[in-house]
DNA sequence: TAAAACTCTGTACCTGTATACGGGGTTTAT
DNA sequence: ATAAACCCCGTATACAGGTACAGAGTTTTA
């Protein structure tokens, strides 16, 4: 029945997330990542979880999010289960247009691409249509 | 047959183009926009077809190109069009994944919405989710 | 037990993408 | 002809997202 919770120093933890130490530092400054407590003597211990929050921000960056939207994805922890439900559908549709707008960037893309592809033309359909045409 | 060119102020090239005044200077010093010598007296003039370029900056910025990207992209110019193909293709990857990405993350929101609203459980399932393992 | 490796705190610095400001000079509009 | 509007130049600032470093203390390890 041991109640062990594994806890890591900041350099650990840094090496296990896979991430600069000042990163996490910063994360601390920027309210996303909780400062545990310094004991009296010794170093701060990170929970080990303390990774899985990690990767959840690397993640969602990757997405395409702020730390600053991030922040708000973690705050849905805070409230009552029907203001988080409304957070999350509202996080929801804002995905749901990004998914939109990448799509007719992809759209937009892929013309150029294969308007270049079809020969050996002097001038660059890509470059040409870039530049003119708003 | 006048080869008469059309020119503007800097104020007026920002207009045209929509774009800060501050900014026109910001791409000049990156390097993107050339900066029209200093006449003996008055003020610099730009060629009107700037204007199209600042529009390719833009019209770029909006596809998720850097300007560094972009900057290689307009020194790679006419007649390369295989490079600018290949850095488009690449581009056009790079939104495709991050598409499918989206996707899965609007997914897992999903699940949570309607998990989260099924009843009036004790335990937020988001808060749950999101409290632990990712 | 001493050296190496690590942590703590505070502050400074870096890149990218701009935007703002001050104190001049120039042009245009009235 | 004079005020308003505009340009020039250099410097400063902003914001996001980090990264670096110095100097002192702590822990680990050889």
């Amino acid at each position: 029945m041991s109640g062990e919770i594994k806890t890591l120093t900041i350099g650990r933890l840094a090496r296990k997330a896979g991430v600069n130490l000042e990163t996490i530092r910063y994360y601390q400054r920027v309210g996303i990542i909780s400062e545990p407590a310094k004991p009296l003597q010794g170093y701060r211990q990170y929970p080990a979880d303390t990774i899985d929050r990690i990767h959840f921000i690397k993640r969602s960056q990757q997405l395409g999010f702020s730390l600053q939207e991030i922040a708000e994805l973690l705050q849905l922890g805070d409230g009552h289960c029907s203001d988080v439900r409304q957070r999350a559908i509202h996080k929801r549709d804002t995905i749901v247009q990004q998914i939109a707008d990448l799509n007719a960037l992809k759209d937009t893309l892929e013309n150029l691409i294969s308007a270049c592809g079809s020969g050996g033309q002097a001038h660059c359909p890509i470059v040409e249509t870039l530049a003119s045409r708003h």
